[in-house]
DNA sequence: TGCCCCCTGCAG
DNA sequence: CTGCAGGGGGCA
């Protein structure tokens, strides 16, 4: 579910809250959602958390990271050892684990991480890091462990921290598939997914079955803005939570309450031209836009 | 480049 | 019951 702004919105908070913090070990209530020798990391202090697209990196100070895909249903919640004191973000913490927590990050000072995962195409991996001092010859392991490297090579651009005009021009050109597939394409451009391609294309008014070669450049300068503004909102918003998603504590982010397009069949269009908004498929993906305002 | 699949659960 | 869900890997 998460694109790039939910997993933004949770690299902020992580960052906040985990880092130095020791990891004492981790429970893998699914075996489908973890790879890797999870005792790799046991003991290990946490430097740093950082972002690929939609990846998370937490990185440990032994050369190791977890790395962490939320995929359709993923949900990530930190959840402070007893307290006395009464908040409103406990409230919302009463039943963790539940059905859907795959696995659990114990932390030396009582703290946890949970990882749920409603459809398990989750996961979380242990690599190893660029430029890291790590020698895997120095473990008895009988996981081969990936390089970070290798998860992330196949990423494009990100819009707001790659991209300018000029570049997104020139690597989404010269092929004719609809733009919004070229959006959502990953190796093109990374970290935007369903509801801030279709978003973005409302805003920027093309239709999302537009082959991209007969894109004028003004339209290619409106779609990238329109691009850089969804996802620059969708981090304001802390994301959009029409379904799984939750922030660190749980709590449900802003972006749905300001949909354009993404998920309104029917409605009529915000723009007040008089349409409805329309759905269609497109890479069996489902597709939201206005007839009359997106050509 | 397009289609099926991985899974669970919910709305119609 | 069918179809659908913020993703993307693997296969023709």
């Amino acid at each position: 579910m998460p694109e790039l702004p939910e997993v933004e919105t949770l690299r902020i908070q992580l960052s906040q809250l985990i880092v130095g913090l020791v990891i004492k070990d981790i429970d893998i209530l699914n075996p489908k959602s973890f790879a890797g020798d999870k005792k790799l990391v046991f003991g290990k202090k946490i430097i740093g958390v950082r972002r690929f697209a939609k990846i998370l990196i937490v990185d440990l100070e032994n050369g190791l990271s977890l790395a962490i895909h939320l995929k359709m249903s993923g949900q990530l919640i930190y959840k402070i050892k007893n307290t006395n004191k009464k908040s409103k973000i406990d409230i919302l913490l009463l039943n963790l684990p539940n059905k859907h927590t795959r696995v659990i990050i114990n932390f030396t000072n009582g703290n946890r991480l949970f990882f749920n995962d409603m459809r398990i195409f989750g996961w979380m991996k242990i690599v190893e890091s660029q430029n890291s001092k790590f020698k895997s010859q120095n473990f008895k392991s009988k996981f081969k462990i990936i390089k970070l490297e290798e998860l992330i090579h196949n990423l494009g651009p990100e819009p707001m921290r790659d991209l300018t005009i000029g570049k997104f021009n020139e690597t989404v050109k010269g092929t004719s598939r609809p733009i919004k597939l070229v959006l959502m394409d990953q190796e093109k451009i990374s970290g935007v997914g369903n509801i801030y391609a279709n978003d973005a294309l409302f805003l920027a008014g093309i239709h999302p079955a537009t082959k991209t070669n007969i894109l004028s450049n003004s339209q290619m300068v409106k779609l990238f803005n329109s691009l850089i503004r969804v996802l620059r909102d969708g981090i304001k918003w802390k994301g959009a939570s029409k379904n799984h998603f939750r922030d660190i504590y749980g709590r449900k982010g802003q972006v749905q309450e300001h949909f354009y397009v993404y998920d309104k069949e029917g409605k009529e269009c915000m723009n007040h031209c008089g349409g409805k908004i329309k759905r269609i498929k497109l890479g069996g993906r489902g597709t939201f836009y206005c007839p009359m305002c997106q050509k």
